[in-house]
DNA sequence: TGATAGATAGTAACTAATTACTAGCTTTTG
DNA sequence: CAAAAGCTAGTAATTAGTTACTATCTATCA
């Protein structure tokens, strides 16, 4: 709950500059969100943010944990209520499209990140998200295999590349198109050609 | 052919000065590419480019030419040489893979410019050249269900989508795992499955 | 209840570094 | 010698971050 007082609380202020990133990173490179940016758009001048957090690193951090956290615990719900791993991947899948369409930036902050030559510990986090978010599908190609619901020449570490890759796909598109609804339109379509690929034959 | 005088000619300046760019984005996030950067590399002043390049945005433009005449004219040479469609497909994934083996920078670019906020004409030129890409394969894809290769039900735009997204996921992993060069052994497999997802069952 | 003191949220005006870009001059080349 | 390539030394704008201050809130105590 926000509170209505003229002067919000350390804890909101940090919950505000949070989602203020992501909004700005879903109209601009967020390599270019500059901490003035930030601070105009929450109505606060510059200074005031370093009220909060010790650098702008710390602010992409905490970015990141937010991404972290959100994303992670939709897929995990998304998937724990899916009855075969196959329903499980489509479910994730959904859930990622989902958690995109909401918060468009999401995806540009991650491979923002990821691009970045300075090890910040920012990048570190994006880095630790894909991989647990990849160790999570590859449980699940892993049982869709020995259920004999997928390939059992399935490549794992393909079968999850492509699944991400599926996805990046879909964002492209969208950035191209300019249109971040369309991907919602566009997903369906797309994961039909996913389980293509990693589907047992019939 | 460059000259081993001490000054470059124009066009041999122009020339260098993309693949230095090019070079640079390798290695770090292109939009923080400075003109500085490029020109120490060069090993030349920073002052000295603009004799030779109106504007950074200039220097973007003639990179992303670059990109574009290169890239397609393998893509051409490449499907020219199939025998079928599918098999025009893959060698189009191959020679793909293969350039960006040569220029990590590239892809990193072009999702670079396609971020951009501001309309510039290097952003417009990056547009025009995946909009070009899609039209090929769109074309391979459309050809190939006619002849029956490809599943008769497969939604055209969607395997281009994901012909893209399969590159895409293979540049994540490879930025992940701070090693180009395995893209090349992970490509193979990667088609594999881009194949199941698209060819007509048999 | 109300005055007040301490803590905290926020501001304004800096700084030092970096950015793209320019002007005027010197060196090289054909 | 003249044109072109390069250099030196700047510019104004923008960046992250700092500092000294003020406004606001909250808890305590008479």
């Amino acid at each position: 709950m926000i509170s209505r007082s003229a002067y919000l609380s350390a804890e909101e202020r940090r919950e505000v500059t949070v989602e203020t990133v992501i909004d700005l990173a879903a109209e601009q490179n967020p390599t270019d969100i500059t901490t003035g940016a930030i601070a105009k758009r929450m109505g606060v001048t510059q200074g005031a943010l370093f009220r909060h957090f010790p650098s702008k690193d710390a602010i992409l951090q905490a970015v990141m944990e937010w991404v972290s956290e959100r994303l992670l615990t939709r897929i995990d719900k998304a998937t724990s209520a899916a009855v075969s791993p196959l329903d499980a991947l489509e479910a994730a899948f959904t859930a990622h499209i989902e958690f995109i369409s909401e918060h468009p930036g999401v995806p540009r902050m991650l491979f923002g990140e990821l691009q970045r030559a300075e090890q910040t510990v920012a990048k570190r986090m994006a880095h630790t998200l894909i991989q647990r978010y990849g160790e999570r599908l590859g449980r699940l190609v892993a049982e869709g295999k020995e259920r004999g619901e997928l390939a059992a020449t399935l490549d794992d570490k393909a079968a999850v590349t492509l699944f991400i890759g599926t996805i990046q796909g879909l964002v492209m598109q969208s950035l191209i198109a300019g249109d971040v609804k369309r991907i919602r339109a566009s997903a369906p379509g797309a994961f039909e050609l996913y389980r293509r690929a990693v589907e047992a034959a019939r």
